[in-house]
DNA sequence: CCCTGATTCGC
DNA sequence: GCGAATCAGG
């Protein structure tokens, strides 16, 4: 199977809709995951989503070709004279993943009781609203299901797949 | 343990 | 150019 017009066009599709690399070589058939993720690449299409690049970890060099027996691999710390890492902004609360993918769910908060943090109670949804550091910040205050964390509203759009689609088994 | 993408090299 | 192997994070 090679990589036609149609192909890459459909790769494209797929990747730019935000489909996963394994859905996409499902899409396509016959080629895998890697396959995908490899033409992805060569296309400079792979900066879809920042997801692994955190840090400039050691790239692979010729030595290593030679089947690395992963021992230690990954263990050189070649790049740690580099420091890129930056400070961990402390979260004061958990700021659930709403926003910044309305294509999901843009579930809308209907009323808020304001429950601030003292009125809290295992029942209590504590959905956070706003900015922690806001003055204005306060819990949902629904009644929440039995020791859920969160009313009906928010633990649908609290659990979240990390994966936005589960690909269907195909049966046969 | 499963998933995800990123990278690199041999063909 | 292609794709497996591999790595690394979630």
């Amino acid at each position: 199977m090679s990589w036609t017009d149609e192909r890459v066009e459909l790769l494209k599709k797929l990747w730019g809709d935000g489909l996963s690399a394994s859905q996409v070589a499902a899409e396509l058939g016959g080629v895998t995951r890697n396959a995908v993720i490899g033409k992805v690449h060569r296309l400079g299409l792979s900066g879809r989503a920042k997801t692994t690049t955190t840090a400039p970890r050691a790239r692979r060099t010729r030595a290593q070709t030679t089947r690395p027996p992963r021992t230690n691999a990954g263990a050189a710390p070649t790049v740690g004279a580099n420091a890129l890492k930056v400070d961990s902004k402390p979260q004061a609360a958990p700021q659930p993943r709403a926003e910044k993918k309305p294509e999901t769910d843009p579930v809308v908060i209907p009323i808020s009781k304001r429950a601030s943090i003292l009125t809290l109670t295992e029942t209590t949804c504590k959905w956070p609203i706003g900015d922690p550091g806001d003055g204005d910040f306060h819990f949902c205050g629904h009644k929440s299901e039995a020791s859920a964390p969160y009313c009906k509203y928010h633990s649908e759009i609290a659990y979240q797949p990390s994966s936005d689609r589960r690909r269907a088994k195909k049966a046969g």
